[in-house]
RNA sequence: GCUGGCGUGGCGCAGUCCGGUAGCGCAAGCGACUUGUAAUCGCUAGGUCGUCGGUUCGAAUCCGACCGCCAGCUCCA
């Protein structure tokens, strides 16, 4: 006999040898065991007393073994429909799980349709999944004729020997799958799921080995769950930057410029113009200063720099001018700025030199990792370069970083993940500068309280950094500032200053773009309001609709006190119903329509309506004008209380 | 870059499988209506069907290349 205690409930006396599950609630999914997931299956030891806790769907742990099974049982299904199919590998992910397979045939959305209808005979069937663990040499006769299972065996035992060389086998109504588990203890136990898409995926993420096809699905608790993940799906579509774009008219990427890169419309234009004065205006308020510098600039500033040797694939190919040396599309501004740092000699006095750009730079992304805003070839970074003694390093950094935060508070932003990455692969520079780079940062860090942790091998060529990634407004993490530690560019441009000692000095510096690329950022920016900006950044701040052809002279007059203000005010003049213009105005996401008639103008009133269909009538024009302005004028990331306005 | 899907008036789509030289809605222009909070009615114009090449009596439709867009290629049994 033993105990079984369930934590937080009671104890359990069972006999040797039987299911732990016996001794759990019937929702349990898995039970933790010495912080170790086990099957339902798992036989109690005999001997002593043991404390397991249930793990139920409704929590994380319980929830990826959900998925991991549904994984599970959509490889089944696959190799059920498609003879000969191979298997690599199905993981649970984030809100879902996918499959890797060979098959001879690439599979087309109603292939989909026939996979999952297959997977939910097999929930159906209520086939228990049995835990066996072989040898070595079993498991690889087991997975004969499954290559990559194959692999993985021969790998797992090379790498750790793992479960001492023992193989977990999973099997399922004679299909079976190499798994550690825990799984399901059957198939009907499968919760709420979908299969979702379909994309090609390199075995082990390596582009020099085969190209599999992967599935992807979501799989849930409970159908509600399942439908709120489709409708979070809906709501992400819905804010999609590139459909926001196409419809408030901000911009659009014309065939014929190439891929990657963009054109901003007038209504885009005066949207980035706001960004960009906003981030020129508190960056010389913050004791940078702005310099201007060429899109393009010959061979040998970037053999200097290391570009050609370390980020060649990322830039365009040479631009040949006979007669003459090549030249290179920027892909940073760095190298420039350095150049100005260069072109006196510097005294410690001068230091710390703080050099602000909006530089456009140009970058040769993969075609297949571009995507509309978020990854362009040609973008615009609010760019600057901190030269400094390495004594000031540190209080350099934690400004940079109070800048990052009050940047982004002003732009919707307050929840942050933080990382410190660590030096790369591909990186230049002594293992000396980097470890002192890297302590820098994380001492600027500690000191800021800013709660981070560390990414290994993350970090740029030249040096380590500190990335700031934002939570927008349903929850998704977005990478944007980036600060950078850099001791090895000084070294290769020869950088000094004249210390108070009267003896050269190398000084150090600091990259760091706080908004990353201003398209990045608006793209970011639009899926975060859902293309319902703060009134300072919307591109048409106030529409005054007429009710009546007559009423025009008037609209006209109410909006030009409006641009008086400073306000950004246009009349819908069209010939259309007034009803025609409301819906209009609310389409492209107009923060305030004014609407005046006989009535208004008779009592010097006007109507005003938010965007999302508050209207308020009888407002005395003036209070409206004056709150409008300020709330821009403040950037203010909340709208007037329109009803305030009433009066 | 790779795998798969897609590309038809400014925008959103039908037509492509089973070749016979294009259709709808919105937007645009014109006319009528002059209207109080999400689409008034009518008329008109607008497309060498991404590009180039091939097959065919004939190609939006079939084949090839290229360009562009979309999903993914990071999560490692």
């Amino acid at each position: 006999m033993a105990k079984v205690t369930v934590e937080g409930g009671r104890s359990v006396e069972v006999s040797a040898g039987s299911p732990v599950g016996e001794a759990l609630p019937p929702d349990a999914v898995c039970a933790r065991v010495d912080g170790r997931l086990m099957d339902l299956s798992w036989a109690v030891p005999d001997d002593g007393e043991i404390t397991v806790r249930a793990v139920t769907a409704a929590e994380p742990d319980g929830l990826h073994v959900l998925r991991h099974s549904t994984a599970h049982v959509l490889a089944q299904a696959v190799c059920d429909l498609y003879p000969g199919a191979k298997y690599a590998i199905g993981p649970p992910i984030e809100d879902g799980f996918y499959y890797d397979f060979d098959v001879a045939a690439a599979f087309s959305p109603e292939d989909l349709e026939k996979i999952e209808a297959r997977m939910r005979e097999i929930a159906a069937a209520g086939q228990p999944f049995r835990r066996r663990e072989l040898s070595r040499d079993e498991a690889l006769r087991r997975f004969e004729d499954q290559p990559f299972k194959r692999e993985i065996i021969e790998a797992a035992e090379a790498a750790e020997g793992a479960l001492g060389n023992r193989f977990a086998v999973y099997d399922n109504d004679g299909w079976g799958d190499l798994c550690l588990g825990p799984h399901l203890p059957s198939t009907s136990r499968l919760g709420a799921f979908k299969l979702l898409s379909l994309a090609g995926a390199y075995w082990r993420g390596d582009e020099k080995r085969p190209q599999l096809q992967r599935i992807y699905g979501t799989a849930w608790a409970t159908e509600e769950d399942l439908e709120a993940h489709l409708h979070r799906l809906e709501e992400a579509e819905r804010r999609d930057h590139r459909r926001l774009g196409k419809q408030l008219d901000l911009f659009s990427f014309p065939d014929e410029l190439g891929a990657g890169l963009l054109v901003w419309h007038p209504r885009g234009g005066i949207f980035r113009k706001a960004v960009e004065d906003f981030i020129r205006e508190i960056h010389m308020r913050s004791g940078y200063q702005p310099v201007f510098t060429p899109h393009i600039a010959k061979s040998v500033l970037w053999e200097t720099s290391g570009h050609l040797a370390k980020y060649r694939d990322n830039m365009y190919p040479a631009m040949h001018d006979e007669n003459e040396v090549d030249y290179y599309a920027k892909p940073m501004n760095c190298p420039f700025h350095v150049l100005i740092y260069k072109s006196q000699t510097r005294s410690y006095r001068d230091l710390p030199m703080r050099l602000f750009e909006l530089g456009t730079i140009y970058r040769h992304e993969r075609a297949g990792s571009l995507h509309g805003l978020l990854r362009v070839r040609g973008g615009t970074q609010d760019d600057s370069h901190i030269i400094c003694r390495p004594d000031q390093l540190v209080d350099e950094v934690l400004r940079a970083f109070d800048l990052t935060l009050e940047i982004h508070r002003t732009f919707g932003f307050s929840d942050f993940v933080i990382n410190l990455s660590t030096k790369p692969g591909e990186a230049i520079g002594e293992e000396r500068m980097w470890a002192d780079a890297t302590e820098y940062l994380r001492t600027a860090l500690d000191r800021s309280g800013l709660e981070f942790s560390v990414a290994e091998g993350e970090g740029a060529f030249y040096g380590p950094k500190v990335d700031f990634h934002a939570r927008d407004a349903i929850g998704r993490l977005w990478q944007l500032t980036t600060v950078q530690c850099d001791f090895a560019l000084p070294e290769r441009f020869d950088m000094e200053y004249m210390g108070e000692d009267n003896e050269r000095h190398r000084p150090v510096m600091i990259h760091r773009a706080i908004l990353g690329t201003i398209e990045r950022f608006s793209g970011v920016l639009i899926e975060h309001y859902a293309g319902d900006f703060p009134l300072w950044l919307a591109p048409e701040q106030i529409r005054v609709i007429p009710v009546a052809d007559r009423h025009g002279e008037h609209a006209e007059a109410l909006a030009g006190r409006m641009r008086e203000r400073g306000l950004r005010a246009a009349v819908d003049n069209s010939r259309e119903r007034m009803q025609k213009k409301v819906r209009e105005a609310q389409l492209m996401k107009i923060p305030y329509s004014v609407v005046v008639g006989d009535r208004d103008i008779e009592a010097g009133t006007i109507a005003v309506r938010d965007r999302e269909g508050h209207e308020v009538r009888g407002v005395p024009p003036e209070a409206f004008i004056e709150a409008a302005a300020e709330e821009s004028r403040e950037r203010r990331v909340m709208g007037v209380d329109l009803d305030g306005l009433a009066g």
